[in-house]
DNA sequence: ATAAACGTTGACGTTAACGTAAACTTTATT
DNA sequence: AATAAAGTTTACGTTAACGTCAACGTTTAT
């Protein structure tokens, strides 16, 4: 197994070293393992966990605080769906609900970017109407 | 002509109002009129801007910076379709550009969260298929 | 084995985007 | 006319999300 000290996952997640100590301070990532010593030893899957909570930043505009419950969300059910972890009825349903909850949040922010994103094509259509074409 | 104060259009929008005045200080919104004393009061085409301003800021996720820089591009090509203002061709091919290139922007943004939402959707189907029905 | 390079943990600094409180003025109400 | 209610500016406070620096320990390279 191939482990990545903290700079090297620093240039590949494009996060600062200082970044990555502090999501896994606020546990938003998981500590990975260490040295002998006490250095930062990272696994490739640590390395992928890194991409998603990345990727859900960038996407969610959540704040660090939403992105870590709605993570935890997403563990929850990844480890109940590889029936590591028993999860009773009513909470599985209470589970369910929140996260239609945020994939329609999702979808409401879709359209109002959709539609906004029409509004600026249409002043991009009427602007060019009014630049002179080169042929005279 | 209606004139708001302060406290009803902070009502209105949703904002506070120390938002108000901190977005018209850093010249996000423009200065109302005032009344004799020193009162602000804004007119229904203020309100309107303010709500286009909420819009932008809800639906770009920009710095507020990036919005002031975004609403100065908007209303540059306002005024210049509304042909209250004369561009040279050339910087309005810049303008162009620059329009263009936030409608990508925004069309990335877009695809990326589409993409994110459809995993949750699986997540939510997957999900669905391990809460038992209430049938025997 | 010793220096250079890299890592670690505090801890204080910074910036954006407001919140809050004080001291004062203007408008509305009785 | 006087008091309350709402507004004004000024200025300091706060929170999130890191940046930066110091003092020190660990690996790597020579």
């Amino acid at each position: 197994m191939k482990w990545y000290k903290i700079d090297e996952v620093a240039r590949e997640t494009g996060l600062t070293k200082r970044t990555l100590r502090f999501y896994e301070e606020i546990g938003l990532i998981k500590p990975p393992e260490r040295s002998e010593g006490k250095f930062r030893l990272y696994s490739e899957e640590d390395i992928n966990q890194i991409h998603n909570v990345i990727l859900a930043r960038e996407v969610l505009g959540f704040s660090l605080q939403e992105l870590q419950q709605f993570l935890a969300l997403k563990e929850t059910i990844r480890k109940h769906t590889e029936s590591k972890d028993e999860i009773p009825p009513g909470q599985l349903t209470e589970i369910a609900r929140s996260l239609e909850e945020q994939i329609l949040m999702l979808e409401k922010k879709i359209n109002r970017m959709q539609s906004f994103k029409n509004e600026l094509n249409e002043l991009l259509t009427h602007l060019h109407e009014t630049i002179p074409t080169k042929e005279e």
